[in-house]
RNA sequence: GCCGGUGUGAUGGAAUCGGUAGACGUGCUUGACUCAAAAUCAAGUGCCGCAAGGCGUGCCGGUUCGAGUCCGGCCACCGGCACCA
């Protein structure tokens, strides 16, 4: 019989939807297990072949500690609020809701036709009102904590999708999700103290067990830097409050610089010389993009502030200030001391105005570059400061300074309040009212969740307000509080709301009373394994960890950390159309004859498709044309070959080129299990003489790879055990060990060949196979012979054999008794069960 | 600029501790089956060489009996951050 895979398939589909072998229990007695995938944004597109990477790895970790006893919780949901959908219900005039279920139904029935063994009594979708409700109930939480509180500040603006950003969702100045351009533009919006969590998030690192490179981005982002904080006496009696992480160096600060946005230059203005030029720079500073103020990092520009000057505490002298954008009003004080000596920006505005720069740390040449390093350089210029190192100058200072009361010991993050309002209508609304009288008033619990009203246009408006503001029905409404007139917040949360704890709806998806109920949270939390994008490392993965340490906070859960163990997959690259490497025979020949020659037709490429278009492997994308759809390979060769090819293309961390002819390699590894397990094994199930270490390596191969995520050598590995059992035919007990290690990798055929061989229940239900470290060694042994460290030859040994035993097998071959002719035998090296090593020399 | 990562055949990629470089897959070559093709099976496949042998893990140097692996110095590419004082 031929390897059926499209009735196969479609057999265990049904058996599992109607046996749901795959459902948690909650408060079992075996230890539980909590396996934890991304859910994906339902998009119109379907699934991607992006998205069964990191699905399938869980999915195969899940699988193998189920076999290993444990109760396994692996979820699945959808994070289904978001632009897409809106942009596409307001192009096809449908709503968004039926829209959203439309995708859902589609990624459902994708998902479930790759056969992951996902507990779908517990789905969730951010867009039900049932699971928002929650969403809603945390952020009022934290509005009465006050880490919700509204601000009206500098945010990111995308012109295009007419919508406030995050900081973390502004990349290269630029929107994340749409590359349109990012202005600055000066907004009320909800935020969220994220702040307030810095210095936790940054510690209790140290306790999970995320993968260096997660742990490293995590860190940089939140960006702590020790320093101190000082004040600056003007000539004007205010006092200019600075932050630096170099107090050491104040004595060489010879003048200062605050942001164009820094609040003082309004108490000033009347007594500055040059107001005009002052306001004309302000001006300039705040229509430039994020975009257009990184593009000129290189060339400083600035405004001395005339008729006001600052006096420097250390020693006593007066010295100008400027306003200058590249200090930030969003970072310390706004303000800073400008060394040039020892700053690299600093010394660069310092060369631009001709301001004096004093060396105050010994080391370097000043005159030439700034001398940043803090190792070496020993304290000069500095007063009371001097001969010292820079470390104790700074402890020594930043004592001064508080004794004198002008400073003190101070740390800043680079982390950022989190943005929380979106001008947009497919998301959750924030359950706030304002009323006139009382201020901001928070929705009563009771009333939640607070839906999103049916409105008929959900365009985004041009005033940068959201489309659920011209319904008026639905934001009249009376003040919870003195019962008043009031309006409802039309902004929506972001996406990243959502998914900021749905890792604990998944715990007790039905419960109507709690977000989840004690029982569950501390039977499953926290979650045990959880493997995602990088892309998500400084949004949802901070954003959520935040959120769960707040949960904590108020008694919610038991965890201080959401996640255990966190790990990254690479992404699946195609190949590059347009690259010359990759053009077919007939595009090649076709383009040749219309170019000339290999050069014409590269410059023609490079011409039309750009820089792109000398890399043969890319990003998938629609615009290139390179997008591998999994319903295809699916129909052709099944979804036990996907899910193998996924797994075995490579390193599961790094990023990965789809090689479309590859794929057929592990059909052709599924039908040669098939053609040998087809027909039922007589006898025992002990494991054949030939292949018992075979096996038992495997065994242990297999398992230590998958614990490792080292997926494409465990396949490698079946692969070459099935080609031992073609040279070696397996009994009965090697067919069972080999399906119970498919098992994971491609479950359909490795159930359908389980019962076909008439073992008891179910391949998925059964323990996964033990082995025996002392049968895992064969009793001969191939070691390599070689003559002063080169390779001359490989002989057989017995396993473990004594060395003078080795020896004599070794002087025996031909080629080694060769070499040694002549020779004095200086050294002998050997390596047992490895390799011998012959130093040898000309005799004399 | 700073931080992290990577560099291995035609190709995707393997190589616990320093111990036979290239597992496993693709592709290619040859053979079997076939009228033929596909599929399948068998053998081969790092490079140069008839062979003996030599050369090979981005480059240069070092340590070692022995280096893809360790050390020093470069180069290239990828990812993140980027005027954070």
């Amino acid at each position: 019989m031929k390897y059926d895979f499209t009735a196969i398939e479609k057999k265990w589909h049904d058996i599992w939807e109607e046996e749901r072998p795959f459902r948690a229990v909650t408060g079992d007695d075996r230890p539980k297990f909590y396996g934890l995938v991304e859910f994906p944004y339902p998009s119109g597109d379907g699934l991607h072949v992006g998205h069964p990477r990191p699905y399938t790895a869980m999915d195969i970790i899940a699988r193998k500690k189920r076999m290993e006893g444990y109760n396994v919780l692996f979820p699945i949901g959808f994070d289904a609020f978001g632009l897409p959908t809106e942009n596409f219900a307001i192009k096809n005039h449908v709503h968004p809701h039926d829209v959203t279920k439309k995708n859902i139904a589609r990624f459902t029935e994708q998902l479930k036709m790759l056969g992951y063994s996902f507990d779908w009594d517990r789905v969730v979708d951010t867009t039900d009102p049932e699971y928002y409700k929650w969403t809603q109930w945390i952020f009022l939480q934290m509005f009465k904590k006050g880490l919700a509180y509204k601000a009206k500040m500098p945010v990111n603006w995308c012109t295009s999708c007419k919508c406030v950003l995050a900081n973390e969702e502004v990349v290269n100045g630029v929107c994340e999700r749409c590359g349109s351009e990012v202005i600055r533009l000066e907004k009320s919006q909800w935020m969220l103290k994220i702040t307030a969590y810095a210095q936790r998030l940054l510690d209790d690192l140290d306790e999970v067990d995320f993968i260096d490179r997660v742990k490293t981005q995590q860190r940089n982002w939140i960006g702590r830097s020790v320093g101190a904080e000082a004040d600056f006496d003007t000539t004007e009696g205010d006092k200019l409050r600075i932050f630096t992480t170099r107090p050491d160096t104040m004595f060489g600060a010879t003048y200062m610089v605050i942001s164009p946005e820094h609040s003082i230059l309004e108490k000033w203005a009347p007594k500055c010389e040059n107001i005009e030029e002052i306001r004309a720079y302000q001006l300039a500073a705040s229509k430039k993009s994020d975009f257009e103020r990184t593009e000129v990092a290189k060339d400083k520009t600035g405004v001395e502030i005339h008729g006001i000057r600052a006096i420097n505490p250390a020693t006593g002298r007066e010295i100008p200030i400027f306003i200058s954008d590249y200090v930030l009003a969003t970072y310390g004080t706004g303000a800073i001391m400008a060394v040039p000596a020892h700053d690299e920006r600093d010394w660069d505005f310092a060369k631009k105005f001709s301001l004096p720069i004093i060396e105050v740390v010994k080391g370097g040449d000043v005159q030439k570059a700034a001398f940043t390093d803090c190792e070496t350089g020993v304290m000069v210029n500095s007063g009371f400061l001097d001969g010292l190192s820079v470390e104790d100058a700074k402890k020594k200072i930043t004592a001064w300074l508080t004794e004198k009361g002008i400073g003190q010991e101070k740390v800043n993050f680079k982390l950022r309040d989190w943005v929380f309002s979106r001008q947009r209508y497919w998301g959750e609304p924030i359950p706030i009212v304002h009323c006139d009288k009382c201020g901001y008033v928070p929705v009563p619990e009771s009333e939640l969740p607070l839906t999103l009203p049916d409105v008929e246009n959900y365009e985004p408006t041009d005033d940068g307000e959201s489309p659920i503001s011209k319904m008026t029905d639905w934001v009249n409404t009376t003040c919870p509080h003195c019962g008043g007139p009031a309006k409802r917040e039309t902004d929506t949360m972001p996406q990243w709301a959502g998914s900021s704890w749905y890792f604990l709806r998944y715990m007790d998806p039905h419960n109507h009373d709690e977000l989840a109920s004690k029982e569950a949270l501390d039977y499953w939390s926290p979650v045990d394994w959880y493997n995602g994008g990088m892309e998500h490392t400084t949004l949802h993965l901070l954003y959520s960890r935040f959120w769960h340490k707040f949960l904590y906070d108020i008694g919610v859960v038991p965890t201080k950390e959401p996640y255990k163990k966190r790990t990254s997959h690479g992404m699946i690259l195609g190949l590059n159309p347009h690259c010359y490497a990759n053009l077919s025979d007939e595009e090649l020949e076709k383009l040749l004859a219309e170019h000339g020659d290999e050069a014409g037709v590269k410059k023609f490429l490079y011409e039309k498709y750009g820089e792109m278009s000398t890399h043969p492997i890319v990003k998938m994308s629609k615009s290139l044309g390179n997008v591998v759809n999994p319903d295809d390979v699916v129909k052709t060769y099944g979804a036990d070959t996907l899910r193998t090819y996924i797994m075995f293309l490579g390193d599961f961390e790094k990023a990965a080129p789809w090689q479309d002819n590859a794929v057929k390699g592990c059909k052709r590894f599924l039908d040669r299990i098939w053609n040998m397990a087809e027909v039922r094994k007589d006898g025992d199930e002990s494991y054949s003489h030939k292949n018992e270490a075979a096996v038992h390596r495997t065994i242990k191969k297999v398992g230590d790879d998958i614990d490792g995520m080292k997926f494409n050598t465990a396949i490698a590995a079946l692969m070459a055990l099935v080609n031992e059992f073609s040279n070696n035919p397996p009994s009965r007990g090697d067919i069972k060990a080999l399906l119970l290690m498919l098992s994971p990798f491609a479950p359909h055929i490795a159930e359908e060949l389980w019962e076909l061989q008439g073992f008891e229940g179910r391949a998925a239900s059964s323990p996964w196979p033990q082995y025996d470290e002392s049968k895992m060694v064969a009793n001969e042994k191939e070691i390599a012979i070689q003559v002063n460290g080169k390779l001359r030859c490989t002989a057989v040994v017995p396993f473990d054999a004594p060395d003078d035993v080795v020896l004599d097998i070794v002087k025996s071959q031909e080629k080694i008794a060769r070499a040694l002719e002549g020779m004095t035998l200086v050294k002998t090296i050997v390596v047992k069960n490895k390799l011998v090593n012959l130093i040898i020399k000309p005799l004399k």
